[in-house]
RNA sequence: GCCUUCAUAGCUCAAUGGAUAGAGCAUCUCACUCCUAACGAGACGAUCUUGGUUCGAUUCCAGGUGAAGGCACCA
């Protein structure tokens, strides 16, 4: 529809002599004004030097013949918009498309190959809520793609090995905690190591010392290793598969499973042969014992990739990934989701990538998004005041609990309002989090949405009638026949976009306009009731897929 | 000091350069014998500041103010 008004306006002004105009098609901000807009009447006033309203009265005819029966009313409104009224039967129409799972779905990325890597926590630290956050836009963004016919791989990547693994290893033998270590051993002992790094001399070598002994542990085949080493090794290989095994059940709870699990300790000895190789080319340079790269010859500034200890730094294990990931999963794309606060390493990485791999820095592409930081201030793992992601789960869930006694279904409503209160901005800007303020379960929420669809599905479980094929209107098709109508529109601009906001956003307005039409009568037992039905049928079809995009759980009943 | 990003209602957030800047929370009305009130109807309430570009600026540009982040041996 919209490209049939975009070709017509298009035939239009070309006939005015008006060539090469950009114009847009757009939904109004107020429905009264209508189902679609043009704003071709500014566009060309200049180029053509009329003013805007004529133009308009000019190309409504156009408009008129080439919609035909579709359209009830078109006239110029304002100062020159062009406001277009689609009839009842064309809504209706639309509204046949709204069925099945792949209502939504579009082609802007078919049959590409696109790699993303989020969540990325780091084993040996507990996940906290800003890995939910990366996780929860990681998988909404990898579901966006996939709504546009992308083939996606996930991958999440954490680091294993440097200082932070040095700091929980030691902290756990000064605490001599026993051969098995729960999660929550591992993170007072990251806290305990981080905390005598800062106040001990003598536990800051020994943490140093520990840290080169790890990579050099792990450079060496395990069959070669010392008694010592085999013993590091055993309680490095354990810390490890605790934290991922938590990490797995977690990621399970959020509706997210990654096709690879990469750690550093698989990109370390990649990154660091290439680095050094690069030192002869030029690209890296020693300094003051370390291996840097010198930014400012791109307007960057300089970033150390091997310190002096020997030791990669991220930097180096990014550019080993960069190679792993183009060995073992080849893709047209690579995107990497973080935090905010890596920008600026990205941007190096990807530079120096580029000096010596050009196809592979063209092809990946950083993505970021904002912190969810406490309204009380910064977290710290020292501090400790650090908010676990399944402590904050555990909360709402409780919260949830009040009024809903199957657990499933409270999980459910909990991690729909935690997804909702994340996916709900545009990404970029930081959360304030207040447990309070921000996870609401009334008004625009998570289950908000999950209510207004367990109402709709209900009533298609208690009515004795068939849903007609579709919904035939007598006068005005409502409002919410018509937003249900652009939900593919929507989708792809969340996509292109990368905001899975702009999915949020509307389907909030959709469930605030089936709650309404909720509200103004019964449908069970009314004249209409198969007719209606089907368009009940095509609310539940787009609020169900759309939050199968934003990853929200669909509950049954609430 | 340099570089990024950001500033919209009392609070938390929206608004492809367009029409009367939208929601929710809070406050105040109305509404519960009716398919689920985690709901609905209404009232109140906002673009940090100064310039510029434009027919039109919350949006683009420049300065100011304020906030967050980053600036070699963490990730």
């Amino acid at each position: 529809m919209e490209d049939r008004i975009r070709h017509a306006v298009q035939k239009s002004l070309e006939q005015l002599g008006a060539t090469g105009v950009t114009f847009a098609v757009e939904w109004p901000a107020d429905p009264a004004h209508g189902d679609f807009a043009v704003n071709a009447g500014f566009a060309a006033s200049k180029v053509l030097g009329k003013n805007p309203r004529d133009i308009a009265e000019i190309i409504v005819p156009v408009l008129e013949k080439a919609l035909g029966d579709d359209a009830t009313c078109i006239e110029v409104a304002g100062a020159g918009f062009i406001n277009i009224t689609l009839s009842p039967a064309a809504i209706s129409n639309l509204l046949t498309e709204a069925k099945g799972d792949t209502w939504g779905v579009g082609t802007a990325h078919a049959g590409e190959r696109i790699m993303i890597e989020y969540s990325n926590p780091n084993p040996f630290k507990e996940m906290h809520i800003g890995h939910l956050m990366s996780t929860i836009i990681g998988e909404a963004t990898s579901r966006l793609m996939e709504s546009s016919g992308a083939n996606v791989v996930r991958d999440t990547y954490g680091g294993d090995v440097g200082p932070h693994v040095a700091k929980a290893i030691w902290g756990l033998r000064d605490k001599g905690v026993a051969e098995t270590p729960t999660t929550e051993d591992i993170g007072t002992a990251y806290a305990h190591g981080s905390r005598a790094y800062e106040e001990s001399e003598t536990a800051k070598k020994e943490i140093e010392t520990l840290n080169a002994e790890i990579y050099a542990m792990l450079a060496k085949d395990p069959a070669k290793h010392d008694a010592e080493e085999r013993s590091l090794h055993e309680t490095w290989v354990r810390g490890r598969e605790v934290s991922v095994t938590a990490y797995r059940q977690l990621w399970d709870r959020l509706g997210s499973h990654f096709d690879y699990t990469i750690f550093e300790s698989d990109t370390t000895p990649i990154g660091m042969r290439i680095v050094q190789d690069e030192i002869k080319n030029n690209v890296f340079e020693e300094s003051e014992g370390a291996v840097i790269y010198r930014g400012e010859k791109v307007g960057l500034h300089t970033l150390v990739f091997i310190t002096s200890y020997g030791t990669p730094t991220y930097e180096t294990k990014d550019i080993g990934l960069a190679f792993w990931k183009e060995e073992h999963a080849p893709t047209d794309k690579v995107f990497i989701l973080t935090a905010m606060e890596q920008v600026g390493h990205f941007k190096i990485v990807i530079a120096a990538l580029n000096e010596f791999a050009p196809q592979l820095a063209s092809k990946m592409q950083h993505i970021s998004h904002g912190l969810l930081r406490l309204a009380s201030g910064k977290m710290s793992s020292r501090e400790g005041n650090v908010i676990t992601a399944d402590g904050l789960i555990r909360e709402v869930i409780e919260r949830a609990s009040e009024k809903n006694e199957d657990p499933l279904v409270a999980e459910q409503v909990a991690l729909g309002a935690i997804k909702y209160m994340i996916l709900r901005q545009a990404p970029g800007g930081d959360i304030i989090f207040d447990m309070e303020k921000s996870l609401s379960l009334e008004g625009d929420s998570g289950p908000y949405l999950q209510y207004a669809l367990v109402r709709a599905t209900s009533i298609l479980s208690a009515s004795q009638v068939p849903p007609a094929e579709t919904t035939s209107f007598e006068s005005e098709a409502p409002l919410l026949a018509r937003l249900i109508t652009r939900f593919p529109e929507i989708v792809a601009r969340a996509e292109e976009l990368r905001g899975p906001h702009i999915l949020v956003t509307y389907l909030t307005q959709l469930a605030g306009e089936w709650n309404s039409f909720y509200a103004t009568g019964k449908i069970i037992g009314s004249e209409n009731e198969a007719s209606t039905l089907a368009l009940v049928q095509a609310f539940v079809t787009t609020m169900r897929n759309g939050l199968g995009i934003l990853a929200i759980p669909v509950p049954e009943k609430m």
